[in-house]
RNA sequence: UCCUCGGUAGCUCAAUGGUAGAGCAAUCGGCUGUUAACCGAUUGGUUGGGGGUUCAAGUCCCUCCCGAGGAGCCA
């Protein structure tokens, strides 16, 4: 029975056994230094020509890198192992000899690497920021379950485009049209009337043809959606969850983070109450900074990370002109041009990671801008059921899992915070 | 889709229009505490494809393909 590497503190002066790929080696004539990883972490393993068979010592002298190797032996604490621990071999045995692996220990650009994606998941910075992905979700979905919510997963094939804007990917439904999601916002409204607070996350597409650092083809999204949840209240959730969410993190990877070389004082910084501008005075700060845009202009990505650069902690902005902004949004009661909307923007230049509003509940306004916005109504009348059988008032918003990861670990771009990144003209492995 | 830069050994990169080279990896040898170990040797090339200019092209021109960075759109 293999021991993993992680519990190894736990085994010290025992007899154990460990699986894994070698990592790294170093020899000389009479011993090697096997560095060894089983996924769980990474362990030294001494091997001595004295202490071990023929056998062995002749399978240690031909370990290469990433060849599927077994080692028994005694655990030992070591100051001058990395890590703490080293495993003083009695036997070594080469399970499967890895021959002419392409990735090394030394630099390789990042074309080469995306070919071999596949691969370079095993090394260290990509396991970090996997595994840091992996705890955002789980923390995403204890935040919900703790809160009450209900998971409600929405379909991936859809028979019409959410919001209408975006280019969609489309692939046949026998015969007929369908389109992969966009996002699940449009099937957890009905959700929310039946169970109140819901939300989903999953993956989502865009067929944009969009080539930046912060764009990917496929990406996960998660969405709460709240009944009778009004724009206020949308604001308090999403900034429990973010502070919640960091929290986790900071809590749980520190580790990870090391290995990413992330500085964690800007994470730590995360508290409530976030800062809350809206979009009117987001352009006059624009403008005092010297850029030339004007009321009813989109922000560009230079632009967020200006306006993210005022302050210290992730900042929401609000309140949009309704003519940008999805057909579904809640005009404001004291501006009906302006949209009960909200962006949330992360510090050091990650920009947008939530977006979200309150939603349109009278029935006759939301027809009327499906409308405008030439959607066709037939499609939408489910949708439009919702505020035909008992309307409510009702928030949500949909964040990005990877713009979330990439900002948690420093990445400088999407491509790393997902297994397999789905990107522009990009779809191997 | 547009703009900019790039494509030379498995990888990262050199090479005034004039004999294609280094480091790493791999292979062989040496070394009993290595930390991307080190030392010595060997192997490794249709310079992205096609066309053109020239006595001569990795180098200059045209074209196509591929990649990187940025823009727009957005999460």
């Amino acid at each position: 029975m293999a021991t993993p590497v992680r519990h190894l503190l736990d085994h010290q002066d025992e007899t154990v056994t460990v699986r894994g790929w070698l990592a790294n080696k170093r020899s000389s004539g009479k011993i090697g230094f096997l560095q060894i990883r089983d996924g769980s972490g990474v362990v030294q393993c001494v091997v001595s020509r004295s202490e071990v068979s023929e056998e062995a010592w002749d399978d240690m002298k031909r370990a290469t890198n990433e060849s599927a190797v077994r080692v028994t032996g005694v655990a030992r604490a070591d100051e001058r192992a990395p890590g703490g621990v080293e495993i003083h071999a009695t036997d070594f045995k080469v399970r499967d000899l890895a021959v002419d692996y392409p990735i090394t220990n030394k630099e390789h650009g990042t074309a080469f690497l995306m070919e071999n994606r596949h691969l370079w998941l095993r090394s260290s910075r990509q396991r970090a920021a996997l595994r840091v992905r992996s705890e955002v979700c789980q923390a995403i979905r204890d935040f919900f379950y703790e809160n009450e919510f209900t998971l409600i997963d929405s379909p991936i094939l859809t028979p019409t485009a959410c919001e209408g804007t975006s280019t969609l990917f489309q692939t046949d439904y026998f015969g007929d049209p369908a389109f992969l999601s966009q996002s699940g916002q449009l099937y957890l409204e009905p959700a929310a009337a039946a169970l109140g607070k819901v939300y989903c996350m999953g993956p989502t597409f865009r067929a944009e043809k969009s080539k930046t650092r912060r764009h990917l083809m496929e990406f996960w999204m998660v969405e709460p959606e709240v009944a009778f949840l009004e724009f206020d209240g949308l604001v308090r959730l999403t900034e429990q969850f973010i502070v919640s969410l960091v929290g986790r993190v900071l809590d749980r990877c520190r580790g990870d983070l090391e290995v990413l070389e992330r500085d964690t004082a800007p994470l730590e910084r995360v508290e409530s109450k976030f800062p809350h501008i809206s979009y009117r005075e987001a352009i006059e700060i624009l403008q005092r900074e010297g850029q030339e845009i004007t009321f009813g202009d989109d922000f560009g990505a230079e632009h967020e990370t200006i306006l993210a650069d005022q302050f210290d902690r992730p900042v929401f902005v609000s309140r949009f002109p309704t003519a940008m902004k999805a057909f579904y949004m809640e005009p404001d009661p004291e501006d009906p041009d302006l949209a009960l909307g909200l962006d949330l923007l992360a510090p050091e230049g990650y920009g947008e990671i939530v977006g979200g509003s309150q939603r349109i509940h009278d029935h006759d306004l939301l027809a009327a801008r499906i409308d405008e916005h030439g959607l066709p109504r037939e499609a939408f009348q489910w949708y439009l059921d919702i505020r035909k059988y008992g309307t409510f008032p009702h928030s949500g918003f949909g964040m990005g899992i990877e713009r979330f990861v990439a900002w948690m670990c420093g990445l400088s771009h999407l491509r790393e915070a997902i297994p397999y990144p789905r990107m522009l003209y990009k779809i191997y492995p």
